[in-house]
DNA sequence: GGCAATCGCGCCCTCTGCTGGACTGTT
DNA sequence: AAACAGTCCAGCAGAGGGCGCGATTGCC
């Protein structure tokens, strides 16, 4: 069944042209045409979408949209109604209104005969009178469909869809074989190629009469009107041109004159046949049915605002706006939450002040987890963690950020600005949330602590307390051994803590006697004992040693002129003696002076240390407490600077254990 | 035209978590 | 003394809460 043609090209509404939006781009002032792409900019095809060609590219089901590499080109999506009508249900009637953002692609909006089904068809490199004739049944491959429930989306809405679009591939495609792809094409040409009957109903006549009305004479600056069968009902749908000069400040009311006029002989036909009217401005996407907001609404694209404030002079479109403006100078905050003490401005913000703080409704809620804000821009910020996207890049490096304040900080990493000062000790952080961290653990009293769960370990920052469990307490799979036994363990503190056990045994036994000890180089040494092995000679007078400190004792004290040996005196008779063992030895039998005590070892060993902090001190304190178990090697490992450093002057080889026999040798030589 | 509701953007804040260098104790 | 490991600490980014304020729009 083949479908009349009744519409020329030239019918087809066009709302607004890309060539009349770069003119007008030259025409207005930056404001506007700035606006107007942040409103597209806002609908998520495309952050720079009105700086590029917009590019359809399907892969795979989803839908692509990519500006062109085509710089300074203002590419503002447009709007054309295609009328036509359907021969298959005879009189059933279909709209398809066609966004065309550019020349490389369509956007089309068909409504289903109830209109409650729309299809949005994204089309890509399909110019308008191809479009008009004869669509290519490849081309139509090409197009994604996307079910609407309501109607003309707006830009804005057009962001929801383009989410839901990865979410609905599958119901959009079916959508598609149903709507589009199973749909005869040429039928769709012929469709489109009805010309005289506008789907909308509206007759060619009254396009016709309206244009003559605004002395429109071309598709350049039109009227255009259309109308939508919903179950009834006819709407009227009137698509008023924003010509330049709605746009001159001067000619506004002129404009609205027109307006009125235009909206008067549409409304007479719109009684006349009982239709509803909408108003719809061409310059953005909003429709009124009724003319005084429509009138409003047109001064918001004039840049009229004769309400200054008197402090700051800064002028405002209405005396509400003013008003609120002056309270913020004078602190006057009307609006007082009956919950508690806050006041603001408006009623707005203690609705939303209520929301956060007292009834927590969060009507925003994400489609994709269980996230609600109380504002829309929270939503909108929580998406961008789902979808990735980074809008705001820094223009130093790579890094791009999910919002505002995000970007704003980061560029602190490039100035070096530390805004944020400690009050005690006046270091600066980049980060409010560093410096308190900074003030609890350096400068507060009561600083939290973090235990571990699994050990006594505390730690100060959770976050540290974290690697700490990463660290020590997680499961390795591979197994780590004991270095001293052939025990295993999958978790690194239990390996530590079970090679503590390793730390005081005497696990080097001797072959040849009962000799035991901890250090294997101690066993080396002792083993010379049973072989008679003296690998240290004396290069003086060739006498050999077990030990290399044997060796330096002996040359200091027969070879070197320069050795004084350092003597303990008894302070009671003043007799010398090599050791302070032997000396205290003897200081306890000794009555010859009365009344003078005796310095401990560790009164004398902490006179040689040098100042440490308590810490330290504390730790040392441990050390001394430790039992001596080894009293073979008692003085050199626990006395070390008492006799061979001072006395010998070779403390780097004293940890070499002495035998019984090498030791009592130098003892005897020392006291002698 | 006034008012309330809503929207949108910006700003600032907190909490959180990761990272890597510095410091310190142990081996 | 050096290597290694654990802890400390500042830097930095992610996510979200809350508010300020101008602008717009529906309704009366």
């Amino acid at each position: 069944m083949g479908t009349e043609a009744s519409a020329s090209p030239e019918q087809f509404t066009k709302i607004k042209g890309t060539d009349v939006i770069q003119e007008k781009a030259k025409e207005n002032d930056v404001d506007k045409v700035s606006k107007l792409k942040e409103r597209q900019s806002s609908c998520g095809l495309e952050v720079d979408c009105s700086y590029g060609v917009l590019q359809a590219k399907i892969v795979e089901g989803e839908l692509e949209l990519a500006p062109s590499n085509e710089e300074n080109e203002k590419h503002i999506l447009t709007l054309q109604t295609v009328h036509f009508a359907t021969d298959e249900t005879d009189h059933q009637e279909m709209s398809q209104l066609t966004v065309q953002p550019a020349e490389g692609m369509h956007v089309m909006v068909q409504q289903g005969e109830s209109g409650l089904q729309s299809l949005l068809v994204l089309q890509q490199d399909i110019n308008v009178q191809a479009e008009l004739n004869e669509i290519p049944h490849q081309n139509l491959h090409q197009c994604v469909a996307i079910s609407i429930q309501e109607e003309v989306f707006s830009l804005h809405e057009m962001e929801v869809m383009e989410i839901n679009v990865v979410e609905e591939s599958v119901e959009v495609s079916s959508e598609e074989d149903k709507l589009t792809v199973n749909s005869p094409l040429d039928e769709n040409t012929e469709l489109i190629k009805d010309k005289d009957k506008g789907i909308y109903g509206a007759e060619e006549g009254e396009v016709q009469q309206l244009c003559e009305e605004r002395e429109f004479t071309d598709q350049k600056e039109e009227i255009f009107t259309f109308e939508k069968l919903r179950e009834g009902e006819k709407e009227e749908i009137i698509l008023l041109p924003a010509n330049s000069e709605i746009e001159e400040h001067e000619d506004v009311h002129s404009s609205e004159q027109d307006i009125d006029e235009v909206s008067g002989t549409a409304k007479n036909q719109a009684k006349s046949k009982g239709m509803k009217r909408t108003f719809h401005c061409e310059i953005c996407i909003f429709t009124s049915s009724r003319i005084s907001s429509f009138n409003r609404h047109m001064k918001t694209h004039s840049d009229e605002k004769p309400h200054m404030c008197h402090l700051c002079l800064k002028a405002f479109r209405t005396v509400t706006l003013l008003r609120n403006h002056v309270n913020t100078h004078t602190g006057t905050r009307p609006y007082k939450c009956s919950d508690c003490d806050m006041a603001f401005v408006t009623s707005g913000e203690l609705v939303r002040h209520r929301r956060y703080k007292h009834t927590h409704e969060k009507p925003f809620k994400c489609s994709m987890c269980k996230y609600a804000s109380v504002e829309a821009s929270k939503l909108k910020r929580h998406i961008r963690s789902h979808t990735g996207e980074r809008p705001f890049h820094c223009c130093l490096c790579s890094y791009a950020s999910k919002d505002t304040y995000k970007l704003k900080r980061h560029m602190r990493t490039h100035s070096g600005e530390k805004p944020y000062e400690c009050y005690v000790c006046h270091a600066r952080f980049t980060q409010s949330g560093t410096m308190k961290i900074h003030i609890l653990q350096k400068h507060s009293e009561n600083v939290p602590k973090h235990q571990c769960p699994h050990c006594s370990t505390v730690i100060a920052r959770k976050s540290d307390l974290r690697v700490h469990l990463r660290n020590l307490h997680s499961y390795k799979a591979t197994e780590m051994k004991c270095r001293y036994c052939p025990a295993v363990f999958h978790e690194r503190y239990a390996l530590i803590q079970h090679q503590k056990t390793h730390r005081n045994e005497k696990r080097f036994k001797c072959d040849d006697c009962n000799y035991a000890c901890k250090q294997e180089r101690h066993m080396t040494v002792h083993k010379r004992t049973h072989t008679g092995e003296k690998p240290f000679t004396c290069l003086s007078c060739n006498k050999c040693f077990r030990q290399k400190q044997l060796l330096n004792v002996h040359f200091k004290k027969y070879h070197d002129k320069n050795f004084i040996p350092t003597v303990y005196e008894c302070p009671k008779c003043g007799k010398g003696f090599s050791r302070w063992n032997n000396m205290r030895k003897h200081s306890e039998h000794c009555e010859a002076v009365k009344g003078k005590s005796i310095p401990s070892a560790k009164g004398r060993k902490n006179k040689k240390k040098k100042q440490k902090d308590p810490k330290q001190d504390a730790k040392e304190e441990v050390v001394e407490q430790m039992p001596i178990e080894d009293t073979s090697i008692v003085n050199i490992e626990h006395h070390p600077n008492e006799i061979v450093p001072v006395v010998y002057g070779m403390a780097a080889d004293v940890e070499e254990p002495k035998t019984e026999v090498t030791c009592e040798m130098i003892l005897n030589m020392m006291d002698k």
